[in-house]
DNA sequence: CTTGGAAAACCTACGCCGTAGTACGCTCTA
DNA sequence: TAGAGCGTACTACGGCGTAGGTTTTCCAAG
């Protein structure tokens, strides 16, 4: 469960890893411009100048290439948090650390964490007629285990005292929202800049660290705070 | 601008708002459950127990259909946030209504609002041959107005000195994203109560307030912190 | 260094199905 | 008797997946 090898290559012949990426950034491209249904074969065909024959040479169908997809975003996302999860210092510390990576992957593999983060399940469990496909028990496990990554850390600053107090699940809900809402506003070309990408993350990071820290007055602690 | 006639009524001959009702309905379902590709004009029809000459005899088109759920959408969760918005109160009581009215307001009109928060932009403005349609502009127009209520309360809560100095746009995004984040993870058949709904406001209202706030010891204001 | 052949890499059709939208007919009410 | 309120039957077309053919790469034998 150390997870290793995050691409899929169980589809087709080629086990050639370098026509494969080339057709999944156009993937991840297409997907995230025009979602599932939207996105066409023969649109990711073009952007890499070929036709739907080299795609299908590589992926089995349409969704084998939109799990992959999937497979790759979450890679990218474990690889770049786990380690200061798992590292050192302070909970607080280590939350703050996780979300700026998680905001700056977010924002330097846009494509690939848009589709990532927004549309799994309606296409494919839903997809009239889904055939018990194992790549998506996959992106759900990896999906839960990245989860995992923030509700540990929280639970620990929690039983510390450091963060409220609340069921680390509870708690992970808004923190993973403030951060991939970013999918839904960000606009790559408007904000290019590594400085720019920094100011953001930092914004975000800290929203979600005041939003897990307990505060000495005890305001908003659940308590308190009438209206409606 | 004061905002009243939230549905569209220039479509067809039927401006019975009885039929439509049952119908748009059925299509908040549909969207939501896949999304607008994958909805398809028979299943709304099935829903209502009826065929595509129904659905057509009110609509112009699916798109049109699409976006009167958005507009419906957006009609409902101005009405139940703009009071409290502009009502009496503390910047910080406000938001935290504000906050607690817009998680129920999700939950409560669950279909309508997943359709509305998630997929906008996508299948309209990208897809292909795209007409310049009056109603997305309203759409759109919606949604900023919207989003200007929190922006303006976060504003004079920042200028108070209760909220953290930030411009307020960059304020709103991870507020709202830790709210609409709700419609990712909810699942309505889990949590049918009142109770249980009231706990969930509650926790996402004092999160986002949390987040808003200024904190007395500095903590996370956005000049401290290293790491990563 | 050739040469042969096999597999990989890719393209070109084409079949087929699902679905948006239309044309038209029916029925009931005012 | 006109029109709202539907249903039925049909067309048109976009797009997934496939069945082959063609080119390139690779490698072992001569």
């Amino acid at each position: 469960m150390t997870s290793q090898d995050f691409t899929d290559t169980s589809g087709r012949p080629g086990t050639g890893s370098e026509g494969r990426a080339e057709i999944l950034d156009a993937a991840a491209q297409s997907f995230m411009e025009y979602g599932f249904n939207g996105a066409t074969i023969d649109d990711v065909a073009d952007r890499i100048r070929a036709t739907k024959g080299r795609v299908y040479h590589y992926y089995r169908s349409k969704i084998d290439l939109f799990l992959d997809v999937h497979l790759r975003a979450m890679g990218i996302m474990i690889e770049a948090v786990r380690p200061v999860a798992e590292g050192p210092g302070t909970p607080a510390e280590r939350l703050h650390a996780m979300a700026l990576r998680h905001a700056h992957a977010i924002m330097e593999n846009f494509a690939y964490q848009k589709v990532s983060i927004q549309g799994l399940e309606k296409p494919l469990i839903s997809s009239r007629g889904a055939r018990p496909n194992a790549m998506i028990e996959k992106v759900v496990a990896l999906r839960d285990e990245y989860e995992s990554l923030f509700a540990g850390v929280l639970e620990q600053g929690s039983a510390e005292g450091a963060f409220v107090e609340a069921p680390p699940r509870q708690l992970s809900k808004p923190v993973l929202g403030a951060l991939n809402w970013l999918t839904l506003w960000y606009r790559p070309e408007l904000s290019p800049t590594p400085e720019t990408r920094e100011a953001i993350a930092r914004n975000l990071a800290d929203f979600v660290l005041r939003g897990a820290l307990r505060r000495p007055d005890g305001k908003a602690d659940g308590k308190a705070g009438h209206a409606g």
